[in-house]
DNA sequence: GTCTATAGCTTGATAGAC
DNA sequence: GTCTATCAAGCTATAGAC
């Protein structure tokens, strides 16, 4: 049994738009890809538009339960959780989905670094979808760095975004910069890295108050 | 006397890219904004991409110079120079034109994070205008942290890389996000916080020895 | 659900007058 | 340098048959 024509144009539409934007890709080229009719867009998603909402959201919802339960299983072992921890509760996820399941986890990620890094309507699409649960990651290390200053909080994660949303725009810079040493697409790379990099950040801008009784200036 | 028609269409062309990307702006558009008629971009600029390439380098070439003066500077006063100068070398000369000079740099940097993230066909565009650049600072870098891992250094500016244009590409996500308390567009904030930020994730993942022999597990 | 057929418009590009 | 005029091709969207 072949796949739905419906489920076709969302997978290539996904591959596509991850790979040159909402303007870089005509419904034509998706259709012909997806091997269906131009006029099926429109029975199923009303118009470009819309199909590109439906790709947004299908997804979000299952992402955004499954970091809302790594977050909580972080919580459970201990509340305030350490910096570490809550950062790779919110990273964890997506890079275990790029890495070892099925390929369009990858061209969705894709696609939200496209729409991350959008001015014009970007912002407000990654709001709808994301932002009540980057609200309770950012509790959580409120409380793991108590008395910070809440912009310096969400400075940081605007800067984390940045950097997470670069690597899953896969420019494949980094292979040439680095003289073939580092690849774009390797995404256990930047897993190791991410977490103590952006975790550090954390801590240099917020952490007011060391743990323990040590000396420091 | 009136600007020159041909500086007038690099202008519009570089606020509008900058805005909704190379393909989400028509030739039609920015020669409408610009007062000019269509022909003649491709009598300046040859087509649609020639302008687009034109835009980029024509304030690459200043702003490379600009930067490595910066880092000679740092370097003529200490060599090896701490991270926290290095990162701030390369930041604080684009932070500075955003705030103070001449809005279009805005729309140039606009631009660059376009292009940034951009996974068709930025990473050979950023390459091509700014990785020599690149280079001397991971070089500068490199002897602040020594015995540091080379992928570990690439890695690291590509979290840098990506957070900073994330920044430039001016969402306003953050607004939203934390009610008001930040501003997207609010680059003096960032200036503050982004230097340390970095500077904390080069030291977490490219630092082998402290460089006092004070105690440390 | 799926297709044919097409309307109506915009696009990038360009030849040629001035 | 600048404009008029136009082209061929592409676009989204949609009405209507099956």
């Amino acid at each position: 049994m072949p796949k739905p024509k419906k489920e076709r144009i969302l997978e290539e539409a996904e591959r596509l738009f991850a790979k040159r934007g909402y303007d870089g890709v005509s419904l034509r080229e998706i259709t012909n890809e997806a091997g269906v009719d131009v006029a099926l867009v429109k029975y199923h998603f009303g118009n470009k538009q819309g199909l590109f909402d439906e790709l947004l959201s299908r997804r979000a919802k299952a992402l955004n339960r499954e970091r809302s339960d790594a977050l909580d299983a972080v919580l459970e072992r201990h509340d305030p959780a350490p910096v570490e921890e809550v950062v790779d509760a919110f990273t964890h996820t997506l890079l275990n989905k790029v890495v070892s399941e099925d390929p369009s986890w990858r061209s969705y990620f894709g696609l939200l670094a496209q729409v991350n890094n959008n001015p014009d309507w970007g912002g407000r699409a990654m709001s709808k979808h994301f932002d009540p649960l980057v609200h309770r990651f950012l509790d959580a290390l409120k409380r793991a760095l108590p008395g910070c200053d809440e912009a310096d909080l969400y400075w940081c994660y605007h800067f984390w975004s940045g950097a997470l949303t670069l690597t899953f725009a896969d420019t494949r810079r980094i292979d040439g910069l680095s003289g073939g040493l580092c690849h774009s697409s390797d995404f256990e790379a930047v897993h190791k890295r991410l977490v103590p990099f952006i975790s550090a950040g954390f801590r240099a801008l917020c952490q007011k108050y060391e743990e323990n009784d040590r000396e420091h200036h």
